[in-house]
DNA sequence: TTGGGATTGTCCGGGAACGGACAGATAGGC
DNA sequence: GCCTATCTGTCCGTTCCCGGACAATCCCAA
């Protein structure tokens, strides 16, 4: 009976290896054999964390692997004066410390839950250990290819020199279900601008009919106008 | 005396290899055995570019893995309207072409040749029969995640938003034995800013003593003070 | 050696965001 | 149901950079 919890518990976790599979990279270059999938699975680990707690802070140690599953973190690097940006918000399916821990290297920001937070985890000794694994190892590579062009696209974002084009940008990034659940504070966190020219650009695709906003909630009504606003607009308007 | 020949031909490329072993992430993680790197030599070719010559186009199908041995070579982005932006400039023992080979994307940038330059390049499926050797793929996981760091760091440095801080940065990254050998309109380009305000950072550092500049050349003279004005100023001096 | 293209140093007006401040609105805790 | 912390909308003066323009300087090549 023990054996046969054991296997329902296995089989789940295994269930759970499928699914972080799919988040590291794509299967068609690397499909995983089964024993990849049970080892992977022997390898989890699940945690929770309550909204606002921190998974892991600036400057410490790696401490491993965490693949989102549920609600969001925020990743926030400080600088020695007041300078706070937002790195990265991850969302469910988004695999974050695998860097720092293959590098070894302590993470330049610190991760806090924006809400209740289910994650899966994997020490760096696991890692390490599953990464000897030519397919694990491939497939990894792939999603960190895959985040190094989004990391080169956010960069091309941020370049943008009016506050507008890259609000429009970021709420396209940010959206999930064509809503952005986050204050004006954290939009602007993560563009490092000012929360006064989050507003104003905000309150001015309002105005366009672009989108609809109220209490920590941005609703984007018409994606394609917002797309001409990121990338450059057609249509030249100015309110007075 | 072919068949000496063509062993004195490939003892040298096995030695270029091994050099590229050591520009693909560290070693001490994942040695190469003899049988990797021989497989490694015989996929490299060498190709020369002339100063200006264009290795690869923005949005055309990606052509293999470069990877610089002499010389520089500049990404550069173009939007639709005028925006020109150098994503960045490759040095000696630096790689690139892989990320958008390895995920069969286009590559959002240009490479042009900024000097006469001198390359070894990987075609993609050579890259990818290389990558299903476990000790090679572990390995250049680990060089694609550097580069992740690195990009992370870049998009802190163009957070900062006084240009003397971004400007103080770029000097730091891009020097070569206490030199930059860039005219001010690249420097200008690799931070999205107007060469008059690199102009005006350049010589308000110049008038400090933090470097000393000449045509298309900007000479490193006191790297902590320069290191003080790209973190965060300790001493606030303001000339008039 | 001499021209011409590229690069640098400098000026100025206009505009956008910063930096600080404050009242009104909203949601969640007691 | 009230009360408080947080978030939003808005004002202002100041600072910095953009955007355009122009002369002086520097290489390179003919």
């Amino acid at each position: 009976m023990a054996a046969l919890a054991l296997g329902h518990e296995a089989r789940v976790m295994v269930h759970e290896a499928a699914w972080v599979a799919r988040c590291v990279g794509r299967g068609e270059w690397a499909p995983l054999s089964n024993g990849d999938l049970e080892d992977l699975a022997a390898r989890l680990s699940t945690r929770i964390y309550e909204a606002g707690e921190q998974l892991f802070a600036q400057g410490q140690e790696p401490d491993g692997v965490y693949i989102v599953r549920e609600g969001r973190v925020e990743l926030v690097w400080r600088g020695s004066m007041r300078r706070r940006l937002v790195v990265q918000i991850l969302h469910p399916g988004d695999v974050e410390g695998d860097i720092c821990t293959i590098l070894a290297i302590a993470p330049p920001y610190s991760a806090r839950a924006l809400d209740r937070v289910e994650a899966l985890v994997i020490s760096p000794a696991d890692l390490e250990a599953l990464l000897t694994r030519p397919q694990v190892s491939r497939r990894w590579l792939s999603s960190v290819a895959a985040r190094l062009v989004h990391s080169q696209r956010r960069i091309l974002q941020l370049q943008d020199h009016e506050v507008r084009g890259k609000v429009a940008s970021l709420l396209l990034d940010e959206e999930r279900g064509g809503v952005v659940e986050l204050p004006q504070e954290s939009l602007a966190a993560l563009l490092s601008v000012r929360r006064q020219a989050v507003n104003g650009a905000l309150r001015e695709f309002e105005r366009a009919g672009l989108v609809r906003t109220s209490y920590r909630l941005v609703r984007i009504e018409d994606r394609a106008g917002l797309e001409s606003v990121a990338g450059r607009r057609a249509s030249r308007e100015h309110a007075a």
